[in-house]
DNA sequence: AAGATCGCGACGAAATCAGCAGCTTCCACG
DNA sequence: CGTGGAAGCTGCTGATTTCGTCGCGATCTT
């Protein structure tokens, strides 16, 4: 797939035990993602040398990504949609599967009345409908599905800290 | 609350058309955020200044920001939830009483057999129990709600581009 | 058609970044 | 205990990047 990849993808599970200071440095760059390595290094008491250093090893780990991110709806993806996904035998190849889709941003394994949800985005009504019809339920091991179309989104923050 | 806002709270539906080369733009910095303006410039043929002050205006209008992101999971948050919640009456309240909550990350208004959904991040069972059932199936309009515990990330990128 | 506005390229000054060497701390191991 | 090694931090230097500003040309405005 043409994505570079996304947060857990290098080190699954890895539950990397982060110190104090890699939080505080993650903290800054939830803030701005640009923040200069001084700043950062000001604010939570290091050299700037050691905070390009640890960035470095925090986004080589995968533990963060530093990115532009959107409203798809600004951007001209029309059509966004939450999937909830009932699986029936393994969930890990349905997960894999949905993952490789492009116009799946987010998939997560969920415990509920659904396995899995998928996050969709689409250029319009049409795309989606393809993509879950003929794409999604297709998928070997999927029971049945269900479909939440966005009408708006009203939250999106990424800076709710560590603890 | 303590958050800098997401995006679409400035101008809520703004709608904002964009040109090609902000459209690039930002599919530069959705694969690294932050990668330098004259790497940038060369790549979608614009000078340094034009792309630093396309950037900043996209920042400005709240079109796309810069952050960090991550893995709540690998940074301490060991509870994470999405939750569909069905409204009696004016849906909109509900969506305000939900995203000025600290703990929920993401909301959305939908359609399909749950009126809004929310992402919560919480630090453990027992923080996650104590907001659903005490202050978001409290809230004044919320007629039910279904949890949806996460149990893995499985995939979660930015890197959508622009149509 | 003159004037105002906007976006872009150009350029210099200042700030930032990247790589490296040296130092200290902390363990593991003999 | 003492030693080797790894990991992490700091300070340094040169290269790169960022930032403010200016002038130009195209597009709108009146």
């Amino acid at each position: 797939m043409g994505h570079s990849g996304g947060v857990a993808n290098r080190d699954r599970n890895a539950s990397v035990p982060l110190d104090a200071a890699s939080k505080a440095i993650i903290e800054q760059l939830q803030e701005d993602g640009r923040r200069p390595y001084a700043a950062i290094g000001k604010a939570v008491g290091l050299s700037e040398a050691a905070v390009r250093q640890r960035v470095q090893k925090l986004l080589d780990q995968g533990v963060m990504q530093i990115v532009a991110v959107t409203d798809p709806l600004t951007v001209g993806f029309t059509r966004q949609a939450m999937v909830g996904i009932r699986v029936e035998g393994d969930i890990e190849p349905v997960a894999d599967a949905l993952a490789a889709l492009d116009e799946v941003d987010y998939v997560v394994c969920t415990a509920g009345s659904f396995d899995l949800l998928a996050e969709l985005v689409c250029e319009d009504d049409e795309h989606l409908l393809e993509l879950i019809n003929k794409r999604i339920r297709a998928l070997p091991g999927v029971r049945s599905t269900e479909s939440f179309v966005y009408l708006k989104l009203r939250k999106q923050t990424y800076t709710w800290g560590t603890r």
